[in-house]
DNA sequence: GCGAGTCTGTAACACTGTTACACCGCCCGC
DNA sequence: GCGGGCGGTGTAACAGTGTTACAGACTCGC
């Protein structure tokens, strides 16, 4: 646990680091170097993940391409797991408000639903890294609140509102990782197509093409939030 | 491509390789040792996968496991890809029917979720590893068949029914993924007490104190599954 | 006996996260 | 001036991962 020198990636309240500090170094070749810092770390990770996902951010293509050594990497962030959550951290403060539309409590809810499903949609790293991290509770803070809100105003108190706004997020989140995780893999065993012929789906050719082909995620989101907003509060939302 | 000899683990169908062949090896060292099957890999492999997860399942362990060399495992799996999807495969094939319960649609449309959420959480490590793998459709293809049936009870038809079938799967797996993810990861950032005091509940202890609290897994999902299905189908369930 | 096919073991490759340790440059106190 | 320490970097290694080329050993059919 000793070392010569204490890593600053300690003590998770202490944002900036170097930033504010302007000194630029001069290398031994005499080229303009600037110092590395916590955020340049995280950037670039940042990048990194968001144009191939977390499993292809390696510590020693993160050194690659910030120039610098993999150890450099360490010494700004402490180890890959700290510097995923610092990502997920930063994206999740960056997410920002959720804000309802619509009249009835009932389209307001349902409102605060979609706009939370874009945002996670808006950042398709960013869910699994959350998931897998188990950090749900601290990103939906937003959404909780809005939903709170609403809730409230539908008439519904304690306990029972509480049930209500944990059963819509849970909703929401359930939704988006099923949805993610059938835009990543496309292709199923066996195909979609073969599942569902005439027999399987009691004669109704409809029915059959209807669970054959890919679901509209857009449709069915909305489809089923509002029968579970009906369900929930005794009240149909409108358009 | 071409290599000396053909490996075995080609052909999805071919599921028996020696397993009929009962003869045993007779050793270098004279002990008795019988010739490792696909079967005994897959065995193994899923020992290890429900007793620490599937992310400790590696090739070498395996191999370890078994007393044999990691090239054997190649052998008669292919690599680790295909042997966690014969894995998932097998499994799956092993969860068996779903039967609903109930007098009205609505209460056995409410059976199968129920029946469909035991199993998954009966084989915990297997969700996860259907999620990364994107195997949902088949290895809900029961369920779905018995969802069909009660939908088409209630008397939907054709596109409709195959949204309700939808919605209501996406549902389940949703919410299990979801519940997994808590229990795997029960302190969040921030502890759930600090998140919601007087002022962020709107002046609702109750509620405050109802978020604050973990949830009933249990009973959320008989609430968000009765509200869904009450909304979908217009007819409230009962318990 | 012998060849072919079926497996197994050795040893390597390329890659991962992580760390011990030497080093360099700057700034501060003296 | 100058020594020491702090902040940061780089080298090189360790252990562990998936994967494979290749050399064998074993069994079976002829």
């Amino acid at each position: 646990m000793s070392s010569q020198a204490s890593s600053p990636e300690r003590g998770a309240g202490g944002s900036a680091r170097r930033e504010a500090d302007g000194s630029a170094r001069r290398a031994a070749d005499g080229s303009a170097k600037r110092a590395l810092t916590r955020g340049d770390v995280l950037d670039a990770a940042a990048a990194i993940v968001k144009e191939q996902g977390p499993r292809a951010l390696t510590m020693r293509k993160l050194a690659a391409e910030l120039g610098t050594a993999v150890t450099s990497i360490y010494w700004h962030v402490g180890n890959r797991e700290e510097l995923l959550d610092a990502l997920v951290e930063r994206t999740v403060a960056d997410l920002g408000e959720i804000r309802a539309q619509g009249r009835s409590p009932a389209t307001r809810i349902v409102s605060v639903t979609r706009a939370l499903r874009a945002q996670l949609r808006g950042h398709p790293h960013l869910v699994a890294m959350v998931h897998e991290r188990g950090l749900t509770e601290r990103m939906f803070q937003p959404a909780t609140q809005a939903l709170v809100h609403e809730v409230h105003a539908a008439g519904l108190r304690g306990t029972q509102a509480a049930e209500v706004v944990r059963s819509l997020l849970f909703q929401v989140v359930g939704f988006v990782l099923v949805e993610r995780n059938r835009e990543r893999a496309p292709v199923q065993y066996p195909g979609d197509e073969s599942l569902w012929d005439e027999a399987t789906a009691e004669h109704d050719p409809a029915l059959a093409k209807g669970l054959a082909a890919p679901p509209d995620p857009e449709r069915l989101f909305l489809l089923s939030v509002r029968a579970m907003v009906e369900g929930l509060l005794g009240t149909r939302p409108r358009a």
